[in-house]
DNA sequence: TACTTAAATAGTAATCATTACTATTTAGGA
DNA sequence: TCCTAAATAGTAATGATTACTATTTAAGTA
């Protein structure tokens, strides 16, 4: 893989982002550092980076995939209302994946986990 | 809301199949019955069986929604290979729920477990 | 039984995140 | 400096889902 200004700075956003970017949050963010990066530039690289393990996807339903700097085993709860998206610690243990694995005969290879509600902000401005 | 023999034979097909099916599996299985029925009727006919809680919503990310006529709460393991899915008892319990809305100051509503793995047959054929 | 009307439908168009495609540019080794 | 495969910009395509609209229909009422 070849060195590229553009992939340096999509994983310069993702790394300096806190908030859990969209796709289209990071392009919006490496444009002012490359006004004429494509958006197909920036799904490519993070594409990439997940791939290599330097980003972490983060998959909502009905919402879009979030982008994230911390790579170790963690999961997110996902605001319904806003869209905040916050880390969890709370990750499947090996006892519960050997048990899951022996009832189904699955092999498990990925779990994440989509926990949705209502963050504290948008529960005071009800 | 009024009867019509599209919501009930969607909710038939939903009732009888064992696989999980997508929308348009939905679609094509109604059509042997209704050939008229249109796919955006089936969609609609989903979207509110499921407000009326009559079946359930199955959200894969980077897979289709399927829906699910097991309606008490229950998670899926989902075949990267073939697109299996199959049901799991294992859910989230009210210790860890309670444990994450106090760490994130999250009212909890809604979770689902995305788990990901490869089934049975298609480790077989490998 | 016929009339009425709001709900539901069929069929089609729109949406929108993401991916695919292609001509052009570029990193980096020879 | 030259070469070439990798990467890019810009645009088109994809595909699940939703939105829209004219038409049909369920079911209550006279």
């Amino acid at each position: 893989m070849r060195y590229s200004k553009q992939r340096q700075e999509v994983l310069n956003v993702v790394i300096a982002s806190n908030d859990h970017p969209t796709a289209k949050k990071v392009y919006e963010r490496v444009k002012k550092v490359i006004p004429k990066i494509s958006l197909g530039t920036v799904y490519r690289n993070l594409n990439d980076l997940v791939s290599l393990n330097e980003i972490k996807r983060i998959s909502i339903k009905d919402g879009n995939d979030r982008f994230d700097k911390t790579i170790c085993n963690h999961n997110h709860v996902y605001c319904t209302i806003c869209g905040k998206v916050m880390d969890i610690n709370y990750t499947i243990d090996d006892k519960d994946t050997m048990q899951i694995e022996k009832q189904t005969g699955f092999k498990i290879t990925n779990s994440n986990f989509n926990i949705k509600g209502i963050c504290n902000n948008c529960r005071k401005e009800r």
